[in-house]
DNA sequence: GACTGCTACCTTGCTATGCAAGGTACCTTG
DNA sequence: CAAGGTACCTTGCATAGCAAGGTAGCAGTC
């Protein structure tokens, strides 16, 4: 048992990495939970649930990142639209100058001496 | 509260990716519990505690992609050096993959359209 | 109107795992 | 023998992804 599988080694990394994908898919326009769910899953590696994105965004409201708005759909029922907050934007930079240097950081590991 | 701190923001990145970094660095050669803390300690973002690493290494051994063995020091208790199995290496190959496209995913929803 | 199916929201409970803190023990130096 | 460094390991907590389940709006069909 355990040997991590495929799944939940992609699982791991996703870990801490989705919270600011979906900032920076929001850097770009307002967007609704369901929908984030469908663009990240269109980008391999990335795809995750709702029982993800839903708790995810809550919590990125609560900490002022995200502000939201209801509006209604053409077809369904109501959408709750994100955007990102001054707060939300600046947390993107921050993420963005880890990102890279932690990118770097694993990649010399990895590499190494080979 | 809450509102991610630097040091949680790294904590986060770093899981899913220590496991394998104490791989690529073990296929190097044998090393020991301690001294694989402060390589990584070393290393700007992956720096970690013995309390990560140890039960890392126990999880890897029992799942049979490292093997031990004791050794006297020269100055100090016993060290418990572990190495790569031929399972280990081919889970770091496996990760080696993943990681590269995982990055580019990552990349590609950061960057986006700036 | 009732049924089906899609869209869209959200929550509960489980699990994995990083880490601070604490504990044990070996060895050397004074 | 006391102190300090090395080296091992465990306990308990907090976080966060996710499967599964729940609610409800809307549209089309019979």
């Amino acid at each position: 048992m355990s040997v991590t599988t495929d799944a939940q080694l992609l699982a791991q990394l996703r870990r801490g990495v989705i919270e600011h994908c979906v900032l920076a898919l929001l850097d770009r326009g307002p967007r609704y939970g369901f929908d984030l769910v469908r663009a990240l899953a269109a980008v391999e590696g990335l795809g995750t649930s709702e029982g993800t994105i839903y708790p995810l965004l809550s919590r990125l409201r609560k900490d002022g990142l995200l502000e939201t708005s209801w509006q209604p759909s053409d077809q369904g029922p109501p959408r709750r639209y994100y955007e990102l907050t001054a707060q939300g934007r600046t947390a993107l930079d921050v993420f963005h100058r880890h990102w890279r240097s932690f990118r770097a950081a694993v990649d010399e590991v990895l590499e190494g001496d080979k």
